[in-house]
DNA sequence: TGAATTAGTTAATCTGACTAACAAATTGAT
DNA sequence: ATCAATTTGTTAGTCAGATTAACTAATTCA
């Protein structure tokens, strides 16, 4: 608990207004009296001073059945600049977008260049002065980094991709831009995107299966991520006691049999094609090849496991799933959630990820808009 | 979020004083100042009104290096009751506390009668009227029922050994009782417990055994009970793919495995004394017998595999283990957390619980001072 | 005995939300 | 057209609660 004085109310407050409007914009100020339960006298305070910090703008008025028109208001969402950059093992993505999360043109795709541990920096810098070149000039609202590895208060402890633990990624950044810059475990943001889509509710956890499997834990409308930022690793979940050995250390874990990279694994097995990329898989499950349906059966198996062993656990009301396997594969889904061990509680959603901007690029604006605005929840324009 | 206004500044700082009372106390309001930086001035405001309402008093004054010597406040323990009742299936436990967390008498234990549903209530309230007499005549802060089964929002859902699914309990106890009556999840208040003993810290998990196995999960200081208060049913994580049938429908619970039944099932085939009580059992397990001594390798196994499911996905600080054999085999503990699978992160706890008071009681009283002072945290007298 | 120090109180000020009264704008009935 | 009814938003004044500054009270130590 922290003290409060009048200073914090109306900081709470003013927080209170941007989140309403954030989440049902526009709104007029009776509007916003009316949700708040805050006074029509305080609310015009509030907006006044929201509208001489630029935030907040009156945008036209509205319908009235009798009695003076209502002046809308909305969040002034061309005045900055929220960033983030997806650091894939694979590609480096770079997103923009205005302050009410709508894009801001298109996010640059950059074949990730795999240099060593000092020329990494460097190279990130480079790479987003030239993004920042193709953008409107508006101030930076603050920059989210998403890491594939453990990441805890914008330490990076263990990256399995890139060599990057202990790099100070944020603190030159953040001189550069001039910006809050956060970094952040890639599955949370996944999480935080879905959050901010408003296709989850208060609980739920999202899944994201690559070539390992991490997934976003949230619980009453928060990502909760544990005491060393170490939640949601559930691809060392042990779905097979004295199963194949894992990295990690142990035998059996998830990843080993339901990861991008055990399917494909698998596949190159069944089939007897060495070579098979992900995609060939992929077109062979469209296809219903006997050698891809049965490591599609296999994978149904093993998610059905691993989501019992979730839910019973957590009980989310919803499980959201980002895999290229459920964009392609309609059924999937319905599969998993029928499985005879998933066991998801009665009418709890498995549902795939719904995001045209990618779920971590979604949940990098997220945090970064969150935190500009110093509110809890809002709601994404797409 | 919601509206702050100056009452609501006052109840929290209100709030806020208390809860470092309760966390600290004896303190002085020169102290209380320091701590919750508030002026010495609100502070002698709000100490005054909590005296006037008989919650804190003053209890003499401390010591000084120079100057004038502290008065020091004190919860005023003995103004009212916190009462608690752990119904398990086979008997019930009646707690009573000060309000300051320390035992009031010794509990109360009844054999658990086997009444039909209907009789269920007349004969509680029975029994809580004669434990009632027993104690001192102060008004009951509040009242805090244990279940070994689900409940959400004061209602029960489903209780393995009673059928108490939708019967009212908490309306007629509040009226017969004039004060709050909280229904809860049993290995959820076993959580609570852990948390006022300040054993654990704001991210942990604590598991209790017994016929089955359940968990409470704290994250941030909080408990979290999902979204239909089914959170911590880790007796149905799948430990072994088509394994053993367990009622809830799936195959290969741990619960079949690690629970007390499970054990003293695999302790019967084992020793070939299909008659022995689970006291038998512990005594073999001290005496170190061969088929005992298999079954407690076995329990360590899936206990690891437990714990390393449960610490990847929630990644807590600490585990806290409740169950009658960690209580009678010391170096049980360390086995598990030496396990090959179970893969605590490094340096985390497993420890056992160290309640005198039991710990269902302790979280059902914990709770009840909760919400009668409006605190968040704070910690129980022994 | 008095200087230094800490505890707690009193009186006055400041900030922010609220109430009441009003002006402004719009609909719809006469 | 005109006026009543209704809704929006503002202005002026009040109230609650935290803060500041200045005080009294009590104690240690030289």
């Amino acid at each position: 608990m922290n003290k409060h004085s009048q200073a914090q109310i109306r900081a709470h407050n003013e927080s209170l207004v941007l989140e309403t409007l954030l989440l049902q914009q526009p709104l007029s100020r009776a509007q916003l009296s009316r949700r708040t339960h805050l006074n029509k006298v305080t609310i015009s305070e509030i907006v006044s001073h929201l509208m001489a910090q630029q935030l907040v703008i009156e945008s036209g008025s509205g319908p009235s059945r009798s009695g003076r028109r209502p002046t809308l208001l909305e969040i002034n969402a061309q005045t900055g600049l929220a960033l983030a950059i997806d650091l894939r093992p694979d590609e480096w993505v770079f997103y923009a977008a205005w302050l009410d999360g709508s894009h801001c043109g298109q996010p640059m795709v950059l074949p990730a260049p795999v240099y060593q541990r000092t020329a990494f920096l460097p190279a990130l810098q480079l790479a987003l002065q030239q993004f920042l070149q193709q953008l409107p000039d508006r101030p930076p609202a603050g920059l989210c980094v998403g890491i594939h590895g453990n990441v805890y208060e914008n330490r990076i402890l263990f990256t399995p991709y890139y060599h990057l633990a202990e790099l100070d990624l944020a603190g030159p950044l953040q001189e550069r831009l001039n910006c809050p810059v956060y970094l952040m475990n890639e599955a949370n943001l996944c999480a935080l995107g879905d959050l901010g889509l408003g296709l989850a509710q208060d609980n739920f956890i999202s899944i994201s299966i690559h070539s390992g499997i991490g997934a976003g834990l949230i619980q009453n409308g928060r990502l909760q991520s544990g005491q060393q930022g170490f939640s949601g690793e559930i691809g060392h979940l042990i779905a097979v006691p004295g199963g194949k050995p894992c990295p990690c250390g142990n035998h059996g874990c998830v990843e080993q049999y339901a990861s991008e990279r055990a399917l494909l694994d698998q596949y190159r097995e069944f089939s007897g094609d060495t070579e098979a990329s992900f995609d060939q898989f992929l077109n062979a499950c469209r296809a219903d090849q006997p050698a891809a349906a049965d490591c599609l059966n296999q994978f149904v198996t093993y998610m059905g496991i691993l989501l019992n062993n979730v839910c019973r656990l957590t009980d989310p009301a919803a499980v959201v799933l980002h895999s290229r396997l459920a964009a392609v594969l309609p059924n999937l889904l319905p599969r998993i959630a029928a499985a005879p061990r998933c066991r998801i509680p009665n009418g709890r959603l498995l549902q795939p990820s719904q995001h045209d901007m990618d779920s971590t690029g979604a949940g990098g604006i997220y945090l970064v808009l969150q935190q500009f605005f110093g509110v809890e929840r809002l709601k994404l324009k797409r």
